[in-house]
DNA sequence: GTAAAGTAATTAATATATTAATCATTCATA
DNA sequence: TATGAATGATTAATATATTAATTACTTTAC
């Protein structure tokens, strides 16, 4: 077993590519994407965000969620409308079979997310949050103990 | 702070969006992508692996190594042999720029992931590899505590 | 008020991911 | 030993990631 499997990046890759399958058969059955879920999701508190606020939220590069955007409007999940007070701005706000769309399988997606959730405890959940927070956070804002 | 934010699926991807843009710059320098650099690391102990090894090892999916592995082997990175017992096979070697190149990069690789693991004790890093590992196991084989 | 700097979304070009299908080769078995 | 099942690599089609450039619009400084 060589050290490369062992890197923080390739641990991290096997256990998205470890839970990811469940997830996405899941969306697959209703016609989306990995990302196409993570945008509705998004919206899912909201009535409207812009598209970088999108961006920012679901992780998604913003020239990946132009497609992304795309297909949604396509399949009539969400709508685009450019902002009056600010033109650069584009607001995306979910149509009535975007809700009924998220409605009907957040709590799915919750029930997948609880059985993953049931495998650890509590307090090894914040553990995995604090020690993965400790990784991700930026070299410069890094309190020197 | 919607919960959506606090998931496993997004708590992995925001780390590893944390964490790769350090060692991405270290790649680009080198003209290479982090699944060109994926492939060569796992061919560092190597003579020679085939492409469903390397597949297996670097979670690259198989049809995404065609294209990786042809453009390794356009930049003189990699070879590809046909194996001679079993024709199917296509063995994978890195030639003497590949390992010269290896040889520099790795070093490097391995001083940020030691800057990574300054964070953090041994002991979470323990944490860390048993939860994430709870985490991907597949359910069938899972133990029932 | 206008030119320069800045910003949000998008386009462009290339690389990779995902799923299904194909192609060549090998294996298993009647 | 011919034939169908299995296997490894590849191709095909579509979706996304990455970086740089562009476009439309706003703001700032003069």
């Amino acid at each position: 077993m060589p050290k490369f499997l062992e890197s923080l990046p390739m641990l991290l890759s096997r256990t998205l590519d470890g839970i990811m399958p469940r997830y996405r058969s899941l969306f697959q059955a209703h016609g989306l994407t990995d990302q196409q879920w993570r945008v509705l999701r998004a919206l899912w508190e909201q009535k409207h965000l812009t598209s970088a606020e999108i961006s920012q939220m679901t992780l998604l590069p913003a020239p990946s969620l132009v497609g992304i955007l795309d297909r949604l409007e396509k399949k009539g999940l969400i709508g685009r409308l450019r902002s009056v007070k600010d033109r650069r701005h584009v607001h995306i706000i979910p149509t009535q079979a975007g809700r009924d769309l998220q409605a009907h399988m957040l709590p799915k997606v919750e029930q997948i997310h609880d059985s993953y959730m049931q495998r650890i405890t509590p307090e090894e959940w914040d553990e995995l949050n604090r020690i993965l927070n400790k990784m991700a956070e930026p070299a410069e804002q890094r309190s020197f103990a």
